[in-house]
DNA sequence: ACCTCCCGCCAATGT
DNA sequence: ACATTGGCGGGAGGT
């Protein structure tokens, strides 16, 4: 029965499809060797001519295809479907990426089958609002009910359910147990929305961010999967859930990897393999994942992380930009449009002046162009970078007029966007978004 | 032998 | 009823 699966795992891809891959690979500027689609030579031989090589269907190597294809000026949504085409991999595996990608802010799902790229501009915002509700959530203080709108970005708190377990397996419960959101437990609690969102309690956009805000809110910046799967997992360790949860960190950790956010590497001591956050210091990536070392100036093992730390010396006055908030508005059509098209305006003005002069800051897509730092004005962008100055950089190019014209769209899409899942804790837009943009005016 | 983690079945959701 | 999404874990590749 099973051994159907194994059968079709090989040819998976007819020639033809296989041809587009290669074809996406080299049509990209300059994706880093690291992740060269097409083969994987793998330093130890013993892969046959025609070998099959699963490090050529990873995830990862799929994100960045996913990336290079897509993190340009001229993408409008993204569908699945087209992507799955494009890329040579069954619909499932987009979905896989599409979500992760989906709960750091690179994009947001507008309508089925639907994306639209928002692109790595997208994620300071969502860190920060990652960080904020992983620290309220640490102190105690209300969750933030928060839900739905595609976003990402849903509170949840350490997903713990099925604890217990006693005695024996008995894997009664599994779809069972209606088992609802035990957290957003207020007191008062305005609603309880669980509709049996159990399925999404176990999302993989869900995983992800709670994966993140263990390192923003960590005071070490490395940690092992079977650690942080304990920590996401309650303590009730369900060996069995556990291992399911690790093989879905793995899925996880290896897209975030190509994107730079992590990278692996080995716990000095225990040998043991870990991950590490990447929060300013983004370097391309080597070879194979491992680091080779070669931290970057100020890097320290232990130290800390402080990323986003200073989210705070953002005012909090939100000038004029009346909070009117008109009507609910999805963020569907329409809004997404508006955001989209601001983006690529956004990123045509600061690309015409110095070519590749775009800064991506610490999460460089793995697919840019590597010698982005060419341009001296900026200095050494390097190791200094890191989504709060990135942000600062942006301000001085908005001063045209017509850009100015187009931050006010872009601002009323994410004003009424958050405003759907800040229903309720309006202080929230106030606290991030207003400010954030603000800057930006 | 253990670590990784791809693959695709099939249930939950959405239209 | 059909189409999308995507949880899940078997089990094979990698080391």
């Amino acid at each position: 029965m099973a051994t159907a699966a194994v059968m079709a795992a090989i040819p998976s891809s007819s020639p033809a499809d296989a041809a587009e891959v290669v074809a996406v690979a080299v049509a990209v500027p300059s994706l880093p060797q690291r992740q060269q689609p097409v083969f994987v030579e793998g330093r130890g031989a013993k892969l046959r001519d025609h070998a099959y090589s699963r490090k050529q269907k990873s995830l990862g190597l799929l994100c960045s295809n996913f990336v290079a294809l897509y993190n340009r000026d001229d993408v409008e949504s993204i569908g699945l479907d087209d992507a799955a085409r494009r890329l040579g991999v069954e619909r499932r595996r987009i979905y896989d990426i599409v979500n992760v990608l989906e709960s750091v802010g690179i994009l947001v799902r507008k309508a089925k089958n639907r994306y639209s790229w928002i692109g790595f501009g997208g994620v300071p915002m969502a860190l920060r609002e990652l960080k904020e509700r992983a620290l309220r959530e640490k102190s105690g203080l209300a969750p933030l009910p928060v839900d739905e709108p595609s976003a990402a970005i849903m509170s949840d708190d350490e997903d713990e359910d099925k604890m217990g377990e006693a005695d024996g397996d008995t894997e009664s419960e599994k779809l069972s147990q209606p088992v609802d959101n035990p957290s957003d437990n207020k007191p008062g609690a305005p609603r309880c929305r669980l509709k049996s969102d159990h399925r999404k309690e176990k999302s993989l956009g869900l995983l992800t961010q709670n994966f993140v805000k263990l390192f923003l809110t960590m005071e070490v910046d490395t940690i092992s999967l079977d650690e942080a799967a304990k920590l996401l997992l309650g303590e009730g360790h369900a060996e069995n859930s556990m291992r399911t949860k690790v093989r879905r960190l793995y899925d996880i950790a290896n897209v975030l990897s190509s994107l730079n956010f992590i990278d692996k590497i080995q716990q000095a001591d225990s040998r043991k393999p870990a991950f590490r956050w990447l929060g300013s210091a983004g370097k391309p990536k080597t070879e194979n994942g491992v680091t080779i070392a070669v931290p970057p100036p100020g890097k320290t093992m232990s130290n800390k992380r402080a990323f986003g730390t200073e989210l705070t010396n953002i005012d909090i006055n939100r000038s004029r930009l009346d909070s009117t908030i008109p009507k609910k508005a999805k963020l569907t059509q329409s809004g997404g449009d508006i955001l989209k098209n601001c983006k690529v305006s956004v990123q045509k003005q600061l690309g015409q002046g110095s070519k590749g002069g775009f800064v991506y800051g610490p999460f460089h897509p793995s697919g840019a162009r590597k010698q982005d730092l060419d341009n001296g004005n900026k200095g050494h962008t390097d190791s200094v970078q890191n989504w709060e100055s990135l942000a600062a950089s942006f301000r001085p190019q908005y001063q045209n007029q017509a850009l100015g014209d187009l931050f006010a769209h872009y601002v009323e899409a994410w004003k009424s966007w958050y405003s759907e899942f800040a229903q309720g804790s309006s202080m929230m837009q106030q606290h991030f978004v207003m400010p954030v943009i603000n800057q930006f005016l």
